[in-house]
This record gives C-alpha cells, sequence and structure tokens, in this order.
RNA sequence: GGCUAUGUAGCUCAGCUGGUUAGAGCGCAGCAUUCAUAAUGCUGAAGUCGGUGGUUCAAGUCCACCCAUAGCCA
C-alpha cells in the first residue's frame, strides 16, 4: 500500500504522459492515456501532494519536415499550429497539464545535447559506417517509407520500401521494382554514412537491476516485466541514434551533419517540459532528477512504446547521470464496439469531432469505470457507454442531489438542517468510510473498482431516500423537522460522492461546488459535514446521452477524416507497420468467399525438391526443409510437420510450396515459403506430393 | 512457428494461494412508487465459467492439447 494512506507526509511527485507527434490530431485512443494519467494527477493533487504534470509535442523527425513541406510552410510553423490544436483538444477535455511544451525548445536542446555528451563521455556511444538508400536530388538519405516501387513479389505499384499493402511482403527497400524516392522522383542510390549507436548491450545488468530492485516496489507491471525478459533473453542489440542532415532535429554536437534520432530526446521532452515549468514556478530542477532523488517519477504510456520507455530511457537517464523512473504504467489500446477504430464505420473518432457532439465528462467517466492497473486493452463499446452514463451519472448520483434540492430550497429557503437525522448520519457515515478504500483504488490506479464502490454507495443513498420517502413528509403536518433532517442528510451524500468522483469529473464538481456554495472539495474533507448552511437553487447538472447524438458523431466522424489526418501518436517510424496492417485487414474482410481467377493467379506454386530436412533446436513442432524450385539458391522453410514426419522420411522427396509468400522472420530464422499439407494436424497431417516425372521449379496451375 | 495476454449471464466486468447451491452493474420481466429534466425501490428470469482430456475427495480456479481474439518476434 502507498505510504501516503498510513503516513501523512505530502509526496513530491512528476508524473508524465507520452508525447503526441505533432503532425496529426489527437483521437479518441490518444484520449485514454491522458484520461487516465489526469484522473491519476489530480486525485494525487487532491490528497494534498505536489504533484507536478508535464507533457509535451513531439516535434521531430524527417515526417514532420515532409509534412510541412507537403503544406508548403515551416517544420516550426507546422509544429507550432499543432501544439495549438492539441492543446486545445486536451483542455477541453478537461486535461489539465502543468506544463504542456515542446520538444523544439531550447530546454530541450541542451538537455538532450548533454546527455548525448554525457553518454558519450561514459563510453556507451559507438560509432559505425552504415549502408542506406540516398536520394541524389534532394540529397538526403530516405527511411524505407520515403521510398515507393513496385512490390517485388506481387508486382502491385506505389508501394512503401518496407512492406507491400497489397499482398503484406516485406523486402528491403533495394528489392523495389523501379525505386524512387517519395521525396523527389529520383531513383535513389545506395551510399555510406557514419552513424552514431548507443550500447545498450552494456546496459544490461543495470536493466535488470532495475527491473527487479531488492526492497523497493518494481517499476513495471508483471506482463510489462515479463516483455522485458524475452527482450533479455533475444539479446539487447546497440540503438541507432543518429540520421544525417537534412532532419528536423536537434544536432549532434562535434559531428557537423548529424543528428539525434527522434526518439532520443523525445523522452528527455519530459524533463525540458520539466526544466520549463522549474523556470516558470521557481522548481528546483535538480532535486527532482539527481540520482538520488526522493521525488517520485511516473510515466504513463502505452503499450506499443514500451520498449523505449522501459530499456533505452532508463538506461540513457542511468548513464547521463540522473535518476530512473520510479514506476511506468502501461495501459492497452481502444477498441470501439469491439473492433479497431475504424474510418469506413466512423469509429475513427477524433477528439474534436467528439467533443462537437457529447459531453467530455461522459467519456472521462467512462473510461474511468473500464480502465484498471493492467495492460489490457479497453473497448468503448458505444451502447454500454450510454447506458452505464445515463444510468450510473445521471440515474443515481445526479439523481440524488435533484431529489432531495427541491425541497431544501422550496421549504426551507436553501436553508440546510443543523444535524441529520440518525439514519440519516448512519447512511453517510457509511458512504464517508469508505474513503481511504477508495483512495487506495485511485492510487493504484483501479479505477473501474474505484467506480463500482462509488457507484454502490450512491445506491446505498437511494434506498435511504426511498426508505424514509421525503414526499410523504412534505405531505404531512408536523413532520417538518424530520424532512429537513433528512434532506439535509441526502445532500450530504451527494457532497462525499462529489468528493469521490472529483479526479474524474473536475468540471461536474466545479458546479456542484457552486451548487453547494461551497470552496474546492479536497479529499480530506470527507470527513466533514454540511450542516447549518445555505445552497443555491438546483440547475440540472447532467443530461443523458441520446443515440442522435452518438448518430450524428460517427456520421461526422465518418466525414471528417476524409480530410484529417490522425496523429501518428507516436512517431511515424514505429507506426509505419500498423497502418499497413489495418488496411490489408479491411481488403480481406471486405472480400467475398470467393476468389477471381487473378486472386488464385498471385499464388505461385512450385514443385519443390526436399534436399534436406532437419529438426529444428527448440521447436516442438517445426521441420527445417531447404528446397530446390530450380533457383539459384535453395530456399529455406520452417514447416510445421514435425509430429507427422521424420527428416528422413522427407529427404529426396518432391512436394508442392507456395514461391511468392512473403518471407516471414521466425525465432529461428528466416521463413522463405511454406510446404502444403492437408489433415487435422498431429500424427494426421499429409504433405502433398506430385506424380512421378514433375521437377523441381515447375509451375503449378 | 515461438512467446505474452485475454476468452465467466444479452452487454461490461469481479472471482485471492483449488473447497459449501458461480457474483456485480447495466439491460430484460413483474410489482411498488412519483420527490426527481422517465429518474428510484423491491422481486425475478437468465451462465455446459472457449473446447477436449487429465491431476484431485474437490477445478471457473492446477496441468496438457486444441480453438478464438489482441499484441510482440527488436
Amino acid at each position: 500500500m502507498p505510504s501516503d494512506l498510513t503516513t501523512k507526509h505530502s509526496r513530491r511527485i512528476l508524473v508524465t504522459s507520452a508525447l503526441p507527434y505533432a503532425n496529426g490530431s489527437i483521437h479518441i485512443g490518444h484520449l485514454v492515456e491522458y484520461i487516465q494519467t489526469d484522473i491519476w494527477v489530480r486525485f494525487q493533487k487532491m490528497r494534498g501532494h505536489r504533484c507536478h504534470y508535464v507533457c509535451a509535442d513531439d516535434t521531430h523527425g524527417t515526417p514532420i519536415m515532409l509534412r510541412a513541406e507537403q503544406e508548403g510552410i515551416t517544420p516550426e510553423a507546422l509544429i507550432e499550429r499543432v501544439h495549438g490544436e492539441h492543446f486545445r483538444d486536451f483542455s477541453d477535455f478537461q486535461i489539465e497539464f502543468d506544463n504542456y511544451h515542446s520538444t523544439h525548445s531550447d530546454e530541450n536542446r541542451e538537455l538532450s545535447q548533454d546527455i548525448y555528451r554525457r553518454l558519450d563521455r561514459a563510453g556507451l556511444i559507438t560509432r559505425r559506417t552504415i549502408e542506406q538508400l540516398y536520394d541524389p536530388e534532394k540529397e538526403m538519405f530516405l527511411s524505407d517509407r520515403f521510398i515507393k516501387g513496385g512490390c517485388p513479389k506481387c508486382k502491385a505499384g506505389e508501394q512503401y520500401g518496407d512492406s507491400c499493402e497489397v499482398c503484406g511482403a516485406t523486402y528491403a527497400p533495394t528489392d523495389l521494382i523501379k525505386p524512387y524516392s517519395v521525396l523527389s522522383g529520383a531513383t535513389p542510390v545506395t551510399r555510406e554514412s557514419e552513424h552514431h549507436f548507443f550500447k545498450l548491450g552494456e546496459c544490461e545488468d543495470f536493466l535488470k537491476e532495475w527491473l527487479d530492485p531488492a526492497g523497493k516496489a518494481a517499476p513495471l507491471q508483471l506482463e510489462a516485466a515479463n516483455k522485458m525478459n524475452e527482450w533479455f533473453a533475444a539479446g539487447l542489440r546497440d540503438w541507432d541514434i543518429s540520421r544525417d542532415a537534412p532532419y528536423f532535429g536537434f544536432e549532434i554536437p562535434d559531428a557537423s551533419g548529424k543528428f539525434l534520432y527522434v526518439w532520443l530526446d523525445a523522452p528527455v521532452g519530459y524533463m525540458a517540459s520539466f526544466k520549463n515549468l522549474c523556470e516558470k514556478e521557481g522548481l528546483e530542477f535538480d532535486s527532482y532528477w539527481q540520482p538520488d532523488s526522493d521525488a517520485e517519477l511516473y510515466h504513463f504510456i502505452g503499450k506499443d512504446i514500451l520498449y523505449f520507455h522501459a530499456l533505452f530511457w532508463p538506461a540513457t537517464l542511468k548513464y547521463a547521470g540522473y535518476r530512473t523512473p520510479t514506476k511506468i504504467c502501461v495501459h492497452g489500446f481502444l477498441t470501439v464496439d469491439g473492433q479497431k477504430m475504424s474510418k469506413s464505420r466512423g469509429t475513427f473518432i477524433m477528439a474534436r469531432t467528439y467533443l462537437d457532439h457529447l459531453n467530455p465528462e461522459y467519456l472521462r467517466y467512462y473510461f474511468a469505470a473500464k480502465l484498471s492497473e493492467r495492460i489490457e486493452d479497453i473497448d468503448l463499446n458505444l451502447e454500454d457507454f450510454t447506458a452505464r452514463v445515463n444510468s450510473n451519472l445521471v440515474g443515481k448520483y445526479i439523481n440524488i442531489a435533484s431529489r432531495s434540492a427541491g425541497f431544501i430550497s422550496k421549504r426551507f429557503d436553501g436553508q440546510l438542517a443543523t444535524a441529520l437525522d440518525a439514519d440519516g448520519a448512519k447512511m453517510v457515515a457509511g458512504i464517508q468510510a469508505q474513503a481511504e478504500q477508495i483512495a487506495a483504488r485511485f492510487e493504484a490506479r483501479q479505477f473501474s473498482e474505484a467506480m463500482r464502490e462509488i457507484m454502490a454507495l450512491a445506491d446505498q443513498a437511494n434506498e435511504y431516500v426511498s426508505d424514509k420517502a421525503p414526499w410523504v413528509m412534505a405531505k404531512e403536518a408536523g413532520q417538518e423537522q424530520p424532512l429537513h433532517q433528512v434532506c439535509t442528510a441526502i445532500i450530504n451524500a451527494f457532497r462525499v460522492l462529489t468528493i469521490y468522483l472529483k479526479p474524474v469529473l473536475p468540471k461536474l464538481a466545479a458546479e456542484v461546488e457552486a451548487f453547494l456554495n461551497i470552496k474546492p472539495l479536497q479529499w480530506c474533507d470527507v470527513s466533514e459535514l454540511l450542516t447549518d448552511h445555505t445552497i443555491n437553487n438546483y440547475k440540472h447538472l447532467m443530461k443523458r446521452i441520446e443515440q442522435k447524438q452518438i448518430d450524428a458523431m460517427l456520421e461526422a466522424s465518418a466525414a471528417t477524416l476524409q480530410q484529417a489526418k490522425p496523429s501518428p501518436a507516436r512517431h511515424g517510424e514505429a507506426q509505419q507497420k500498423k497502418t499497413a496492417k489495418v488496411k490489408k485487414e479491411t481488403m480481406t474482410s471486405d472480400s467475398d468467399h470467393t476468389i477471381q481467377f487473378d486472386d488464385f493467379a498471385k499464388i505461385d506454386l512450385r514443385i519443390a525438391k526436399i534436399v534436406k530436412a532437419d529438426h529444428v533446436e527448440g521447436a516442438d513442432k517445426l521441420l527445417q526443409l531447404t528446397l530446390d524450385i530450380g533457383e539459384e539458391k535453395p530456399r529455406n522453410v520452417f514447416a510445421g510437420i514435425k509430429s507427422a514426419y521424420s527428416p528422413e522420411q522427407l529427404e529426396g522427396k518432391l512436394t508442392v510450396m507456395v514461391a511468392n509468400l512473403a518471407p516471414r522472420k521466425m525465432r529461428f530464422g528466416l521463413s522463405e515459403g511454406m510446404v502444403l499439407a492437408a489433415g487435422p494436424g498431429g500424427k494426421s497431417l499429409w504433405i502433398l506430393e506430385p506424380h512421378e516425372g514433375a521437377q523441381p521449379g515447375m509451375k503449378v496451375k
């Protein structure tokens, strides 16, 4: 259990959310993280801790450069505009940063370059010459996504340099048919360049110790720690942290024409944003970032960028002489109605589109009701969303105020009674008694549990109202005082519930404070009662969601996505594969069960001679086959047929293989195709064998 | 193919180290109620706990295999 629940001392806490990339807009998938973080931060502040929440736009890299060029503006102009858009979206969702900075700032330049120097001095930077494609016209190196050409497998045109969106093949950009630069149209040439690498392999001992510190809470959730162990087992490789000019970013000190890779300066942006805040507010930067700091440091991130935050980032900090994070809080992705957000279904919802149609606090509550401390994906089920918000927030919670406020204002001139009735006192005390339990839920990021518990308490308040039936008292003579006390008890229940919900519903809580005519509520106010006090007239605090609002939002989403580009969340490079995959899926799901001849013709089936078959060390089901299909080099294929065949049975035999299947990197090596076999599996598995006379390499049609 | 998660009522999810007739909220049905911008209370129906085998006196909970979904394989 966190220390603050037993000891009352004020903690110093620095919290970050991942930095959104400055080449697109915020969508509801992003919001899971910012809302989760914001709730946690608001909770800490309500508990009286010194908590700072910083973030920034992530502004560097080739995608930003290209986007700016497309729009005919400078990168600086682009990132300034996007910064404004992002900040407005976040603010309107009531995400309250203490500072929202930019990685393109003096603080970040100084810190990033200094960290590079410190790492270099510590012997953790190495330099190696690598080969890369180069655009001779534009005079710059090209990453895979800036090269297009024909897919070497299926011949589809206009494909990116790393994988084909039509057939899913992966390849090197040099394999493309007639490759050309996206930037200039020129044919790229291969060129050498010296790159700077961070020697991550040398940080392994430190990282293992950081991951599992003796006598301290682990910095990662269990699932994330498992993933780390997988990475350790696979071996840590050096990390390429340099890019050649021209590049929108920071220069590497003492290496002209070399820039820091965006993923190096992005997390440093956390520090830079905080440093900027320190300058504004007179905080001591070093006391938060020096190695022995007693301040706590929390990074909230999505599971897609664990690699950067759990390996590179702690290692960077450690060897640059800074403290390491207290905890990395990882969350899953958002699905809508059980599926990935989809543009065609209109479920790819931009933050702004949502705001145009619905109250942001609905979504804050719904996310809170679904978020746990685990890395699970959460689903925004729109039907469930409507039902829960309407029933829990409006029907249960808001309704408590609305049921009693009328009596207080009409019968007692807005004045609360000086005491509660015995049952009412007991009911309110029962709600108050849960304060530490609920606080522990918030602290541990078990928001869904917290919401469940709070709504159970709201049920208790409603039962009390139902038992006392104040509307009956109101009609009977001589029942003035009991009515007054009962309604005061109801208002008090509502006030305590409002404290519990305030981290989630800050704006609503402020309206409740105005209604109750009280100062901003803190967590410790739970133990007090509001009696002998004048409150204001009740105005309805929250409307129910109507189906037509949801429909309108989905429609608008489908429409706006024609123009607006969503931010790739992190970095273009990291996101590239994912986009390709999504596209592939929609293609297959749209297609029929029958295929056209053209589809069939795409599959290149060949007679293959099994020249060699081997067991694969460490694999339960695989055999490694070396297949001759008349090519210069025989193909290497891993086939899951060990249960049915021994290597000896296969060697020398002919079979049929899919020759144009995209090569796939497996744990044991590259598999360059597939052999055909039938059967349910296990021992019942039979590979295909042609009649005598077929020759290796013949096409099967 | 390997690895990691997940798979429990129509929906969203709880079920700790295996132990009495499997839980909650929403939704649904019936009744009550009318203070509340249709909100509330009570009662109830509803589940072969993804599947198949196994371990055990006893399995949603452990083991094996399989199926489905998502992700990772740098």
